[in-house]
RNA sequence: GGCCCGUUCGUCUAGUGGCCUAGGACACCGCCCUCUCAAGGCGGAGAUCAGCGGUUCGAAUCCGCUACGGGCUACCA
């Protein structure tokens, strides 16, 4: 049987980190067996439909390069992929189980659903559907509709035990008696995601079911309303939940709400994608960092943890960084470029190989760059060492001065200011600082010499000039 | 309340009865390298494997109970 999986977001928002890592984990399998990864829109939710949400889903998913097979925007053969657009197969099937006897319709109003509810909660029980319509014969139902009102039509939750067999947590076997008659059929005609899905999951030939945990509870209606179809379920694959830092499931509260903010906050798809893959995975081998190439080789079902995982930012800082690291650098310049509009192609390109080891988010860029672009204003402290004074200071910045005037400023200087620190008295490290803060403003910044000869002589003479001035006049004011 | 699920260093994890006086990574600390910051190298600290009781010659690994955490308990997904 063909391995296919599918992703079945609501759009009804961004797409989370979490769901995120579901994506990515049912990318990976099918990619791993040669399967189809499908894209279904799961609108069946009226109130609650976001239009923008649909197209910020897919650009999240696009970025993290994971792609589908069929969707909502190619097709496929499986289709129409929004839920809204299959509302005549759910009827048909609803309209099967009735004739089965494995679903009633339901006039109960939501305040009786409420107050049922409440005195159940009240009495410690458990609050559950209390079949009140279960018995309605035909003709009932035929006077009732006709008179205007409008059923939900719920599933007949028989006697007996389900057991749900998962891959990642084995067998979960629960009593049917603690499973409601769910609504398959809402009054305004659209299914409930346990119908939709389960008739879905079914016409789209899904062989594996990987989606997140917080459906484990609700698997055992799921398996129910598969035997009542006489079809045979899927695998069932339930993730570990993402935690935030608290410890609680991770959500907009943590900060991002939606993967989309990552790109914002200077991280690489391929760093995001890799440090997902290990929120709940790990290969075994004590390798880490993978490319999505190497995830698809090295992934595998069972080797999926099952507790939850802390979504640590710092973990991904560092896998960020060592993406970075591992890209070409002329690649590294181009995913650069959006964060440093300032700077030209031309002196990226030149610029790049100075800070790619130096950051691990490319937001951090700027900080280390716009002294190419931004004469320093004011100059901060370390301008002059500790150890040193004012005048002296000056002295060597004027030695400075006049030896950039005519040699070469690039890293050949190097000897020539050890040389020049060593007549003033001072440490190499002293001046190299003093020199790098007159010609960034920085005392943070890439290496000196290159970045000098990034400058040019020209302007590093206007800026050792203003320099000067700027610490006589700080001198004179005092 | 009920039903399910889970519990190895702060975090991600390795571990499927003896190789574990529990290994790696991130973060942290120290040293080396070094013109700053990084990167890199070396080292350190950090987990009585939630607790208790069983099974076994032997348990992080199997079983039970307890505690704690989480999910679900909608005409939301």
């Amino acid at each position: 049987m063909p391995v296919r999986v599918r992703f079945a977001p609501s759009p009804t928002g961004a797409l989370h980190p979490g769901s995120a890592r579901t994506v990515l984990f049912n990318y990976l399998y099918a990619r791993k067996n040669a399967g189809s990864f499908i894209l279904r829109i799961e609108d069946t939710d009226q109130s609650r439909y976001d239009p923008t949400s649909l197209e910020s889903i897919l650009s999240g998913i696009r970025w993290l390069g994971l792609g589908w097979d069929e969707g909502p925007d190619i097709g496929g053969d499986f289709g129409p992929y929004f839920q809204s657009d299959r509302l005549d197969l759910y009827h048909e099937m609803v309209q099967r189980l009735i004739d089965a006897g494995d679903a009633y319709p339901c006039f109960c109003t939501p305040q009786r659903l409420e107050e049922l509810r409440e005195a159940q909660r009240k009495a410690g029980l458990p609050t559950r559907y209390d079949r009140h319509c279960i018995d309605l014969t035909d003709a009932e139902v035929k006077t009732r509709v006709e008179a205007g009102e409008i059923p939900v039509i719920r599933m007949k939750v028989p006697e007996g035990k389900t057991v749900v067999h998962d891959l990642v947590r084995g067998d979960s076997t629960f009593d049917n008696s603690s499973q409601d008659d769910q609504v398959l059929l809402k009054s305004d005609g659209f299914p409930t995601y346990h119908l939709a899905s389960v008739v879905d999951d079914h016409e789209m030939r899904i062989s594996h079911v990987i989606r997140g945990d917080e459906w484990l509870a609700s698997s055992p209606k799921h398996v129910i309303l598969y035997g009542m179809f006489g079809w045979d379920p899927p695998i069932f694959v339930h993730l570990p939940v993402v935690l935030g830092p608290d410890k609680t499931k991770l959500s907009k509260r943590h900060g991002a709400a939606s993967v989309l903010e990552f790109r914002e906050m200077g991280y690489l798809p391929e760093a995001m994608v890799n440090f997902l893959a290990f929120l709940g995975w790990s290969p075994g081998t004590g390798e880490e960092h993978f490319s999505l190439e190497q995830l698809v080789a090295a992934f595998e079902l069972e080797k999926i943890q099952d507790s939850p995982a802390v979504f640590d930012q710092a973990k991904l800082d560092s896998v960020n960084g060592l993406h970075i690291r591992a890209l070409p650098v002329d690649e590294f310049a181009a995913r650069l470029a959006p964060y440093v509009p300032e700077l030209s192609r031309q002196l990226l390109a030149v610029a790049a190989p100075l800070i790619q080891e130096r950051i691990q988010r490319l937001t951090e860029a700027p900080a280390l760059l716009n002294f190419l672009v931004h004469r320093p204003e004011e100059l901060p402290p370390e301008i002059v060492p500790k150890k040193q004074d004012l005048a002296s200071t000056v002295a060597v910045l004027q030695d400075l001065r006049h030896l950039f005037e005519t040699a070469q400023v690039d890293e050949s200087l190097e000897p020539t200011l050890r040389e020049l620190a060593e007549t003033r008295g001072w440490k190499a490290g002293e001046l190299f600082m003093t020199l790098r803060v007159a010609l960034t403003g920085s005392p943070v910044t890439p290496p000196l010499l290159p970045s000098a000869k990034l400058l040019g002589r020209t302007e590093c003479l206007v800026r050792l000039d203003h320099a000067i001035g700027g610490l006589i006049r700080g001198n004179s004011s005092q």
